[in-house]
Parts: structure tokens; C-alpha cells; sequence
DNA sequence: GCCAACGTTGGC
DNA sequence: GCCAACGTTGGC
């Protein structure tokens, strides 16, 4: 096993679809990640994301995009049925059940965080290298380093 | 393999 | 609604 492996994630949502209390609401507050359509973010989910990796929830597209809350990895990969379904606006007519393109895995939230918004975010020097904070940056799931994780942790407390 | 055109993301 | 940045597509 890989120990240098990142445990930590930080994965966008727009509350317009799933928000963290969407999460939190669904059965054993677990929701299946649907609609990831980039290479980059799908290789994350089946190369390097395991069950019980730390996810923090992101409120994208939205008034106020921020942390809004922590998750978990509660599944490894599947395919993601959205592909296959001619009505879902994440319908893929290039993929087919033999031969899935995009995969999800399954996210249980644990809590909501009061809201960290990205000014606040980028107050603070040692989250400065997070990919969410780099100017163009689009990718939907993205490693966290261990101590923008815990520099996280101790900021949803104040 | 190049690269222009196009579609999407996402903060503002 | 704007628009910069990025990923994908497809002609050549």
C-alpha cells in the first residue's frame, strides 16, 4: 500500500443539487458523488481515494462558495448510472453499461462547519498552495495536504 | 500531433 | 450576466 497515498480531500458541490444538508438529510447521511465528467477528478476517485478518506464539502456556483462542512469516503467506485440514462442532463452517449466511463463513490457527511468562505480562506498562508484557491481552477475533487486539513479543522471551530 | 473553435466552470 | 481559464473536439 501506498502511505504517502493523499488522505485528504476537499470535493465541490453545488447546494442547487446536493448541498451539505442534502447530505446530512439522506439515509445514513451518505449520497452517492454523481456527475463527475472530468478524466482528472474520476482518476482521483478510482486510483487514490479510499473508504474513510477525509473529504471537506465545498459549496460551489453559489452566493457564498466555501467549506460548509466534513465528509468521508464511505465507498470505493461504481459506475455512475447518470451516464447511461438518456433523460440526465450527465448522460454520456459515449459510454455504455460495458464499457462505463465515469464512476462515483459513495460520501457520508459527518458535519456541518460554519461557512469558510475562499477570502477567508486565502487569509491564512499555509492553505495558499490549495488548488481550490488557484486562479482557474475548475477541478471538482481535489487532494488536501494533512496540514491544510487539520489548519482547517481548528478555523471551523472559531 | 497541432491547434482553433467550442462548451463548461465558477467566482465575481 | 460577464468573462477568464480550462478541457474537449475535430479538421487537417
Amino acid at each position: 500500500m501506498n502511505t504517502s497515498a493523499p488522505r485528504y480531500w476537499l470535493m465541490k458541490s453545488e447546494p442547487s443539487e446536493c448541498s451539505i444538508d442534502d447530505a446530512l438529510a439522506a439515509p445514513h447521511a451518505t449520497v452517492p458523488w454523481t456527475g463527475v465528467r472530468n478524466y482528472q477528478a474520476r482518476n482521483f476517485m478510482r486510483d487514490a481515494m479510499q473508504v474513510g478518506d477525509g473529504v471537506l464539502f465545498y459549496h460551489s456556483s453559489c452566493p457564498e462558495p466555501g467549506i460548509v462542512g466534513i465528509a468521508r469516503v464511505a465507498s470505493g467506485t461504481r459506475p455512475d448510472p447518470t451516464q447511461f440514462d438518456p433523460a440526465s442532463p450527465y448522460f454520456d452517449p459515449k459510454s455504455s453499461p460495458g464499457q462505463p466511463r465515469w464512476l462515483l463513490l459513495d460520501i457520508q457527511a459527518l458535519r456541518k462547519t460554519r461557512l469558510i468562505g475562499l477570502a477567508e480562506l486565502r487569509e491564512h498562508a499555509e492553505l495558499a498552495g490549495m488548488r481550490v484557491l488557484q486562479r482557474g481552477n475548475r477541478l471538482s475533487i481535489t487532494p488536501v495536504e494533512e496540514p491544510e486539513w487539520r489548519a482547517i479543522g481548528e478555523l471551523a471551530q472559531q
